[in-house]
DNA sequence: TTTATTGCAAACTCTTTGCAATGTA
DNA sequence: TACATTGCAAAGAGTTTGCAATAAA
């Protein structure tokens, strides 16, 4: 199987563009990164080792992240735009937990296919969806009891 | 039942706020408007009448409006906050087109459903969610052809 | 009379862009 | 060499906020 950088590399050259020692930093930075992270914390990550790297360049190389299909943009309405791993990782929605910020990863296959037949049904052909589930996780629920 | 006037006058006395002009104005333009508004079209429409009125008195009167229970925010990831009618108007999720900008509201209980038993097993306990399935309409699916 | 509201402009947050210098293919 | 990329600072979009004047309860 490829790795995320054969990806990047093999998106670049096709577009025409360029690798540099920014992107390969990005890349790996946001690689080692787990959650769902945002252009101003891969910042603030990137410049522990390169003070040089400036902000519009990360959110230049986030989006051909996401461009190149290393990354997928996810909005949790906090007011910025997060980032996580695409490439190599399956389809999922995401519970958020109102409290405490954290996020589950889920997915229900009748869901997904009741999507398709919900826009089927309305003559849509499907791109994508979104689907967030907004509440209470268990901890939060115990600590406010 | 209630009017919206009626709620949005009692939310405001529970809250010791005051009833204004603009208030009255801006509530009536709101319910008048049969989509999805952002505060700068309702900002428009509203100056035809009354040009004295200011925009950040239309951000402060959606947001109260929406506190009140008389709108719902809902993001179709284009830039602006939109809100729509929630008051007298059942929960529904959204189609967008990504041709032409076309919402169709939808429901489907079977998804609903499966979303608590989700967020269930997972320990959640719900209090909303989004859900935003994005394709192509068919009328914009038969141009492209 | 007390307290909320207004319009205005300035401030703010997140993100994008123009540009001259620099680096990659 | 030709052209993409960089960092910077400035610009941009959408939204919020401080304030003095005004108006509702």
């Amino acid at each position: 199987m490829k790795s995320a950088k054969d990806i990047f590399s093999e998106y670049l050259s096709k577009q025409r563009l360029k690798m540099t020692p920014q992107r390969r930093a990005l890349l790996e930075a946001f690689l080692n990164e787990e959650g769902h992270i945002s252009s101003e914390e891969l910042y603030n990550l990137i410049r522990k080792e390169d003070s040089s790297i400036g902000q519009a360049t990360v959110y230049r190389t986030l989006k051909l992240l996401a461009e190149s299909g290393i990354a997928k943009a996810v909005d949790f309405n906090d007011g910025v735009l997060r980032y996580e791993h695409k490439y190599g990782h399956d389809h999922h929605d995401h519970l958020v937990c109102e409290h405490c910020g954290k996020t589950i990863e889920a997915v229900d296959p009748e869901i997904e296919h009741l999507q398709e037949e919900l826009a089927k049904k309305h003559g849509f052909v499907l791109t994508h969806h979104e689907m967030y589930l907004f509440g209470v996780c268990k901890e939060c629920q115990d600590k406010s009891e």
